[in-house]
This record gives structure tokens, C-alpha cells and sequence, in this order.
DNA sequence: GTATTATATATAACTTCCTTATATATTTCA
DNA sequence: TGAAATATATAAGGAAGTTATATATAATAC
């Protein structure tokens, strides 16, 4: 993995939850919501997001149920549980003291510094 | 590790390159500057940054010498490169476009929004 | 004077997250 | 009919971080 590609690593999980606090979504649908949402930034892989849709149900973050119909594939479907909803807010809140951190020594960007 | 410390993950050595900025420094010092800097949130373990340390060495990022001295113990002094240099710049850059594109998805902290 | 703490560097074993590669199957469009 | 998009999944491997351990010197406390 290149070095620049590092910085993603660790949001998975909270990107994942943030897209399922809008409604509930299957896999392939939450890829697709978080590379609109981002114009391509968030480019998730399968591989990386079955894996931890997975272990996000394991950890009662997420629920999911198999929805079949109509001329449309079978597809397992997720919603976020209420422990989910509190990890979003903790991990915003995580998420948010880091940067903060980060750009105070890295030297805070325009945005931050309120020069939008 | 706790899913709520995985926030600092990739940023290891953008924030030693960012400290060497300022001036040559050893491993330790690295270390204790980074927890002043952060008032102890960047708390970074020794078997994390010597091993970060030699890679970045490696990669031609930081150049080391060894310094001996009256009653001091004898330590490896740090200092960034031109390489290291422009890593930092780019990888400033790689952070701040994250964080937009992080916070564009979770909704914008007050900080980014202009509210400080 | 001896013990503890702080300073200082280092490696080994292990876990977690991510990537690349591969597999399977259906639906839509050219 | 063949390719591309949709849809889910696992295996193998690499990179980053954690916990544990080792070693050694200098400063401070008791």
C-alpha cells in the first residue's frame, strides 16, 4: 500500500454507519452512496466491505435481513441498530478530536481556520 | 484495539516528519514533543516509533547520526531530508483532503464549518 | 547506598485493517 | 451472445499498530 493511500485507514466502519443512519441499504447500494456522497474519494472495494459489514453485524453495530423480488437480485439488506447509532456519535466525536489534533500540529488548513 | 482508538491510524510518520521540520531531534525527544504539542493526545509508544523511525530512515524520508556527549546518553539524531520534505507537504495535503471529505460525509464539526 | 524513575534505543509476537486476486451468479444493455 | 453492471463472498498476503520484553545510562528519592 502506498504511503499517500494511508490515511483512510480506520473510517470504514464509521462511513458504513453514517450512510446507514440515512435509511437502510444492501452492500453493493452503501459502495455506491459513499463514492456519490464523496465524488469518487471513498472508492470502497467488495473485499473491504463485506468482510466488515460482516464483522459489524457480529458486533451488533448493524442488522440485516435477505430481501428477494420482483426481476431483482437476492440481496442482504442493513440497517443500523441502536448500539450503531452510538458508535456513530462516539466515533464523530473521535473522529473530530483527531483532526483537530492533527491539523494543530500540522498546521491548521484554511477550512479550519474559519477562512472558507 | 478498541475500535475507538483507530483514528490515528497512517499518521505515524507524517506527524514525526512534521516535528523534524522544526528542527534535528532524537527518537525520544520525538515523542515527548509530539505529547506537548497534542497536551497528550498523540502519546506514542517507543516500539512505534523506532521501528517507523528506520523505515522512514529507509525510505530516505529522515538521515540519522549518532551523538555522544559528557554525561548524556549516547542518541541517534534525526533530521528530514529534502524528500522528507516534500513527503510532508504532500501527505498535509492527502490529510486535509480526507478530513473535507470525511466530515463532508459525517456532517462538518463546528471547526470546519467557521464556528470556532 | 540503593532503589526507582526518566531517558534512550531496540526487537519479537501478535492483531487488525486493507489490498489483490479469485469465485459465483443474476440482470441489463449493446 | 457477449460484455458490463449488479450483488455477495472468501483466501492470501502486506502494512501499521499494540503488547511484551530486553538492555543500558542518568537523575532523583528515600
Amino acid at each position: 500500500m502506498p504511503d499517500l493511500q494511508q490515511v483512510r485507514k480506520g473510517s470504514t466502519p464509521i462511513l458504513i454507519l453514517s450512510v446507514l443512519a440515512d435509511g437502510k441499504k444492501h452492500g453493493y447500494a452503501i459502495m455506491r452512496e459513499l463514492e456519490a456522497r464523496s465524488q469518487g474519494y471513498f472508492s470502497m472495494t467488495a473485499a473491504l466491505l463485506y468482510p466488515t459489514l460482516h464483522q459489524m453485524e457480529q458486533d451488533g453495530l448493524v442488522q440485516s435481513t435477505w430481501e428477494e423480488g420482483n426481476g431483482v437480485r437476492k440481496r442482504k439488506v442493513y440497517s443500523i441498530t441502536a448500539a450503531g447509532g452510538e458508535r456513530l456519535a462516539a466515533g464523530s466525536m473521535e473522529w473530530r478530536q483527531f483532526a483537530e489534533q492533527l491539523f494543530h500540529i500540522l498546521g491548521k488548513p484554511a477550512a479550519i481556520r474559519g477562512e472558507q
